[in-house]
DNA sequence: TTCATATTTCGATATTTATCGAAATATAAT
DNA sequence: ATTATATTTCGATAAATATCGAAATATGAA
């Protein structure tokens, strides 16, 4: 078994950096959404189609892609014409991990 | 039953740029810390004690906390000479909820 | 009151960063 | 090969921010 990933604080905070402009934490969400709703958009997300509901240009969204696949937060892999992100969860669960020990314990971790 | 907090981009992006500084995640884990070990520290956490481990100044250390505290992540209150800043479990707990969403779902929220 | 300690406010500075438009590159279609 | 579409790179700029030292304020002790 896998004990304790430890992120360090420093990587911890890149995480948290990634998330923390607007457009950049709408993008990322974006891509979760995409990735839940698996059935009509096969998991992929694509820069041209979020251009649409984010109102920044195309380099930014790139820009913002660049920061979040460089906090491990995604994945990317050109597709064809596109560029497809996916979330890597592993990076997600072990950020939770270590905000949940804050928590009230609601949202603890399933221990059996 | 409460159902789905509902906390904004703009306000999670918030919580995450006040996570975003490493000196200020630090101090806030040094507030985590200082709250799990309740019987050596009361639960409190001093600006004082803290400038021991982090290597900034007290100016520094007192913004840092106003802007912990401005993302709702800590509530500070003045008892005596000293200021002392306690974890909102609740703003950890929303975002702990929204963040897993993206997760593998073994922090999943049990649900009985 | 005067002193010592803890914290905050102020003003300044250096660095980072979000964003843009223009141009470059990649890929697929005609 | 040319065209159309998608994405990236480049260079620039305006805004945000982390940090500092000095001075101000708050609190408790002598």
């Amino acid at each position: 078994m896998v004990v304790c990933p430890a992120m360090d604080t420093k990587k911890l905070a890149k995480v948290m950096k990634a998330l923390s402009n607007p457009n950049r934490l709408e993008l990322y969400m974006e891509i979760v959404r995409s990735q839940e709703a698996r059935y009509d958009s096969a998991g992929e997300c694509r820069l041209a189609d979020v251009i649409g509901c984010l109102n920044i240009g195309a380099p930014t969204i790139s820009h913002h892609l660049k920061e979040l696949a460089n906090a491990d937060l995604i994945t990317t892999e050109r597709r064809g014409q596109h560029v497809v992100a996916r979330i890597n969860a592993t990076t997600v669960d072990e950020v939770v991990a270590i905000l949940g020990r804050a928590g009230s314990g609601l949202n603890r971790k399933r221990t059996r």
